[in-house]
DNA sequence: TGTACACTCTTGTATATACAAGCTTGGTTG
DNA sequence: CAACCAAGCTTGTATATACAAGAGTGTACA
């Protein structure tokens, strides 16, 4: 076959032709025309149709997989990803909550759930006694089964003794902690960081990939209960916040 | 020339190679031995020296550039990325201060500065009437001549009618009118998004990249002064918030 | 009937090669 | 001395090719 548009030899006038394929593909989802979960052609059709070698047009592809607009497998294909969920800042809401109201399945794995040593920082945050005993746990929730949430919480034993007995697969530290112990009170912080290594194998992204991290201390008339760290894979969530000072 | 150290053709064992090499490239950053700014082996010289082509070696510092660890650029070389600023999302401060403050140089881009119609949404946060006239502005702020955040504003004319006229090359729409409106209140809201075709490209960003987008609006006694959409390139910016509810 | 195997399509990794284009350096020439 | 130009480095784009590995399909054989 073949037309041999132009030159062999790219040239790049003005845009590389990766970037014309990338741009076909975007504005066949966002036409609505590629739904998401919709079969993208492959990179050897896509090699064929826009007469470049299937090295672009898998350039293509893959630039967009990580971006967050689709979604690759070997063996299988290449999909239109779903649009990134939005989830509250303010409302300390229940993440498997949040997956249900999405009408997504919701589960979990828990890593960890010991009694540890509180560090200083820990220690601080929950206004205890350096080195006093703490209840920590390590929990990575599912939207589909893809990770949406990494979730290290340190918990007040002096408060909530019996938090390690709880079976979080029923449900989550946030659900139990919020019935046994009201919060009164929160504080947040949000920053965006690249995953560190242990995160990045939990949340099954590259280490490095940008997430958004939430702090959270959240506090009931007896005391500070819980310190939390929350890590949201950029590419698979979106988060809203009201603040007011 | 050259060992050729195995087998020839990849088989892929258990990792990739250019894993190997990010490894390598990340290692030395966290040790200290390669600081900020420091000039990473060439293309070249990292496929000599891992034994592998030139495009692996390549794949290696580009996917290190998309995770915002390395800088490259055409003719120079590939360097170290300074650590992303931080920046806080609750004193409401002024940009310049900011970048100031890490010792760099500031400066910006105003890209817009006019009158205009208020939309629904502009009118509600605004406290007007749908229609009304409003101030309109987007200016883009840099730091060492990177842009850090896109602003986009819209200003209420019969608190502030003098604000079209301002020079803000010399100081910033937010240092300008905490002088001239002292603030009492702000909401802000804070969400991750994909950066659309006008903020890529004043942001010199590729469409799609994730950036932390903050809206704000901000309130003086007489009523609501601003209307502010700011957005970061998540490479290049960090935020913190201290939350209270 | 049912299991195993081969075939085919997909994405993933790796190489060798070519040329384009940006930046620095050094030499040549006016 | 200054201006210009060529050489030599760098990264950027593009191709052709090869093999690995995952997933589905269908056929042949026990």
């Amino acid at each position: 076959m073949s037309s041999q548009i132009s030159s062999t030899t790219t040239g790049a006038s003005s845009q590389p032709r990766y970037a014309a394929i990338k741009a076909h593909i975007r504005a066949q989802i966002e036409s609505g025309e590629w739904p998401a979960h919709f079969r993208v052609p492959s990179e050897n059709q896509l090699a064929q149709d826009f007469n470049v070698s299937r090295m672009t047009a898998r350039r293509a592809l893959s630039e967009l997989t990580d971006e967050g607009v689709l979604m690759r497998s070997q063996g299988l294909g290449t999909f239109v990803a779903e649009p990134v969920p939005a989830g509250s800042l303010l409302e300390v809401r229940n993440i498997a909550d949040e997956v249900a109201a999405r009408g997504h399945s919701y589960g979990n794995r828990i890593l960890k759930l010991e009694q540890a040593i509180a560090s200083t920082e820990v220690a601080v945050a929950l206004g205890l006694a350096e080195g006093a005993a703490v209840y920590h746990s390590i929990i990575v929730h599912l939207d589909n089964g893809l990770p949406i949430q990494f979730e290290e919480r340190y918990t007040n034993p002096t408060l909530v003794p019996e938090y390690l007995q709880q079976d979080f697969s029923a449900a989550t530290p946030n659900e139990y902690l919020t019935r046994v112990a009201p919060l009164t009170e929160a504080d947040t912080t949000v920053e965006a960081i690249g995953a560190d290594g242990a995160v990045a194998e939990a949340l099954e992204i590259d280490k490095g990939s940008a997430c958004l991290q939430i702090w959270r201390r959240t506090m009931s008339r007896a005391g500070t209960v819980s310190f939390a760290r929350l890590v949201h894979p950029g590419n698979r969530y979106r988060l809203g916040a009201q603040l007011r000072f």
